[in-house]
DNA sequence: TATTTTAAAATGTTGTTACATTTAATGTAA
DNA sequence: TTACATTAAATGTAACAACATTTTAAAATA
């Protein structure tokens, strides 16, 4: 079943004009899942991808600003974000030494074993739903790389 | 300038889960510039959304349950987003001669007319950032069709 | 037909996002 | 060194999304 006939609209302008709205509507079906994985360990997706960040950090410290440029979607909001994973231990706020108008946040041994945890779950879950081969996967990343080039 | 690049990740498990951050960034990506463009005209993405499901059906009218059915982002609240396009007098809701627990929602002739500019700007917009080829597009529908079968 | 179940839409509530403003620290130039 | 601009992060606020509940009507069933 193609985009086509779940979105029930036939006729497209252009095979482009339907990508846009196949990339979309393709993004919203990955991000429902992944909504569902990430409840099963009390996260937002927001707050999972910047414990990402900072484990790919680790065992640097990354300020807000640093979080914001490597966040998907830039717009939300990296300071409260960080309040909530604060709140539940998994990162910590250190005043920068170097300038104290900026923020060190690290992750915490707490938030690196729940990501190990969810990593397996998610590697599970990746292999459950991979229809593509390597090279066809490939082509899907040239091609989005382009598409935004 | 490709997705490792632009998030600043080099490595990935596979290119499947490459794949998968790409179609959200790229999402995302798309998302923003419709965010801009639709902005212009007064609108959010969902009312855009649901003025075309109900263009498509003009002059047919839609319920509630068929814009739910038809939109791209099933969770957000249906009800809500007609409210606004109707204080707008962009749609009309009308109770459902059939069912009376249902509504017809109906756009209005200057919710078509709003559409027809947006219409034009969308269009030159499209022209202005497709860069890829008809066949090139065709196969990212395909390869995106074939990531959610 | 009375009762229960299902369905459509609206509404209430809570948390989040988007955007603007504020606060505090730093940089810069007269 | 004071004054002004800039930057980092936090905060205030309004709109929005997610999810549960309510209301009203229709359908099913005893």
């Amino acid at each position: 079943m193609g985009i086509s006939e779940e979105i029930k609209q036939e006729k497209f302008k252009s095979q482009y004009s339907k990508a846009v709205v196949n990339v979309i509507y393709t993004s919203a079906w990955l991000h429902q899942q992944h909504i569902q994985l990430f409840k099963l360990y009390g996260l937002t997706t927001p707050q999972f991808n910047i414990l990402r960040i900072l484990r790919g950090q680790h065992p640097k410290p990354a300020t807000v600003n640093l979080l914001i440029d490597r966040m998907l979607d830039k717009s939300s909001n990296a300071s409260r974000i960080v309040d909530k994973l604060e709140q539940k231990k998994l990162v910590e706020r250190r005043q920068c030494s170097k300038d104290r108008r900026a923020v060190d946040v690290i992750i915490s041994d707490q938030g690196l074993e729940l990501l190990r945890e969810m990593d397996s779950k998610i590697e599970e879950w990746e292999r459950a739903n991979d229809k593509l081969t390597e090279k066809e996967a490939a082509t899907l990343n040239s091609l989005l790389d382009k598409m935004r080039s």
